[in-house]
DNA sequence: TTTTAGCAATCTTAAAACTAGAGTGCTAAA
DNA sequence: TTTAGCACTCTAGTTTTAAGATTGCTAAAA
């Protein structure tokens, strides 16, 4: 590709990302002194190249996903990342409350900025370790088991206190599973939990408290949701890509049924682009999801991902993305 | 409103609900036995009288809000309500998992089986009342504040423990804390803790750790939106009401932006029905919205509700929601 | 008094026809 | 290599047309 045509491309891209209607010719020879005609000829070995196409024969250019590809890793990377100029979520991070309330706002910030999804994934808890378990009393037949992890995530579970039980032997039982608990961490909890209960000696007195155990083990298995964040679904269906009412439909009902789970990229590393037909699921086809991951010191893993119409703002949204997940990282590294 | 006239609207009503499309009078004559024009006089005065109204100056009819209003109240209660034959949901209620699972898998049959949206709502913690106030230290420099209430609610705060304060005081605080509000109701903390904070003696203690009062305080404001739980958005949206486009995104809109909690009427006793503009959020302006209630012993108070078009299936929703809510009710009772 | 047949009038919806405009591709000249 | 010119293509919006459904009204029948 010559410099020109890469400059044609780009100049593509960024007026089809900001009208939704395809480019002509004409559009472009002012920008670049030469006539439409040059333009056309320019235009039509792109478009061999695959990188441009048209909506019909006679129609103008709308950037391919392989345009946009090209956009993204080729043109992008030599301007300057604006990272500067995002104080209202600067704002944000400063606030003195709680991490989850931080990566609310910024990803509530975020999608209205954007005017696409934006989600947030983890890191949850699965990667944290057991600090504390207590049993709380309710009534004389209600208790309130509660987990408490190191990273301070919290879940409880009711269970009944049927007459046998006395109350010394279930402190017993409590003590015991935090001696044997504490510091595992929640992802081999029912491994361990499981195993010890068939070889050591706790054996006798764990066994037919199967209902306690079996309390413990759904409570440690709502900390694998969590962490689990998604808005502005809304913003982005008053975009032109949704005038079609079908795929309107199914674009909230993927929402809906919590598919978009399948979406997010979890595994990559760093930020992952995936335009178009790159993602699976179908109604996705004309979305464009962007995915940044992060680490914690404590190697738990976490994710904020944007969905939009391949028609969105890269050059915006890409260093947007990474600066907050940067922030986000660092609120996980502080402590 | 004759008898005659009464048939007529219950089949007007019940021919529209199942086609979505306008009523005319010659699809009438044959169920009744009387020519189009006999029906066409009749529907003449019914719509004089508002119960059904035309789309156009040549349309067959369709119920106005007023005729679905006689038809909930004059025509179903005359009918035998089938309470039996819903035994896919006495299959949930039957089984031996947790309240919160039942309920949820009640409102995504129940929104599967309706293809409305489905919301439940409470019984939640608001009237509870505290139980215990605990603080767990996760490291040296924070800490979890939990909130138990006697209904067994849990909610956590993390707070930040600077270097100033030192433990024997944060015990202390607790302490107090734990003295002043046990037995509380939820509602009424946020109000007794200000008033004591300027009353009562421990002002002196208290006032300067404005930071831990407010943990607190948010902490007790998350049991407010606790049992809040909506499905089936997308099934709805597929229903030819949805066809205008504008529509459907303002629904999404609603929904998305957690209106949909003004819509649900909390106050009523038993059922609710708002049709159409009964509804004062625009958006729901051609939906209907039935809010069951219901009861728990001890007196919480907790409700579901079905969203759908105003042309819904009332013969089946109505009952089937009284089940519903009835069996949530016994699952509150119970214990 | 109630019901019915007949018929003109009204309106919708879908398909067809038309028009203006934008953009392309190609050719030949600059 | 660039450009001007021009025929050709396709869209999108508007208008036209035609068919079909339903009503309201009138006058006759029951």
């Amino acid at each position: 590709m010559t410099e020109r045509q890469e400059i044609i491309l780009k100049l593509i891209v960024d007026e089809y990302v900001k009208t939704a209607e395809p480019i002509g010719s004409k559009a472009l020879a002012d920008d670049l002194n030469v006539s439409s005609a040059t333009i056309r000829n320019e235009m039509s070995i792109l478009e061999d190249l695959g990188y441009i196409e048209k909506t019909h024969t006679s129609s103008g250019r709308v950037p391919s996903e392989k345009g946009y590809r090209y956009y993204i890793e080729n043109i992008l990377k030599n301007l300057d990342e604006e990272t500067n100029g995002f104080f209202e979520f600067d704002e944000i991070f400063d606030r003195d409350v709680a991490r989850d309330e931080i990566i609310k706002e910024a990803i509530n910030l975020l999608s209205e900025a954007t005017n696409c999804t934006a989600i947030s994934l983890g890191p949850n808890a699965y990667h944290s370790k057991v600090k504390k378990i207590q049993l709380v009393p309710i009534t004389s037949h209600q208790a309130l088991i509660l987990v408490i992890t190191n990273f301070g995530y919290v879940e409880s579970k009711q269970i009944s206190i049927s007459q046998e039980m006395d109350t010394d032997e279930l402190i017993k039982v409590i003590d015991l599973l935090n001696e044997m608990l504490v510091d595992t961490p929640i992802s081999k909890v029912s491994e361990k939990l499981h195993y010890e209960i068939q070889h050591s000696d706790i054996k006798e007195l764990l066994k037919y408290r199967e209902t306690i155990v079996d309390s413990f083990i759904k409570a440690f298995s709502k900390f694998a949701r969590s962490g689990y964040y998604l808005t502005g679904s809304s913003n982005m269906l008053y975009q032109p890509e949704f005038d079609d009412i079908q795929k309107l439909r199914e674009f909230i009902t993927t929402i809906d049924n919590n598919e978009i789970f399948r979406i997010v990229d979890q595994d990559s590393d760093g930020i992952s682009v995936k335009i178009g037909s790159e993602n699976k699921v179908t109604a996705m086809s004309d979305c464009t999801v962007i995915t940044s991951s992060y680490d914690t010191l404590e190697g738990e893993k976490g994710s904020i991902s944007l969905v939009g119409p391949t028609r969105m703002d890269y050059r915006k949204v890409i260093p947007l993305l990474k600066y907050i997940a940067r922030h986000i990282a660092k609120l996980y590294e502080e402590e």
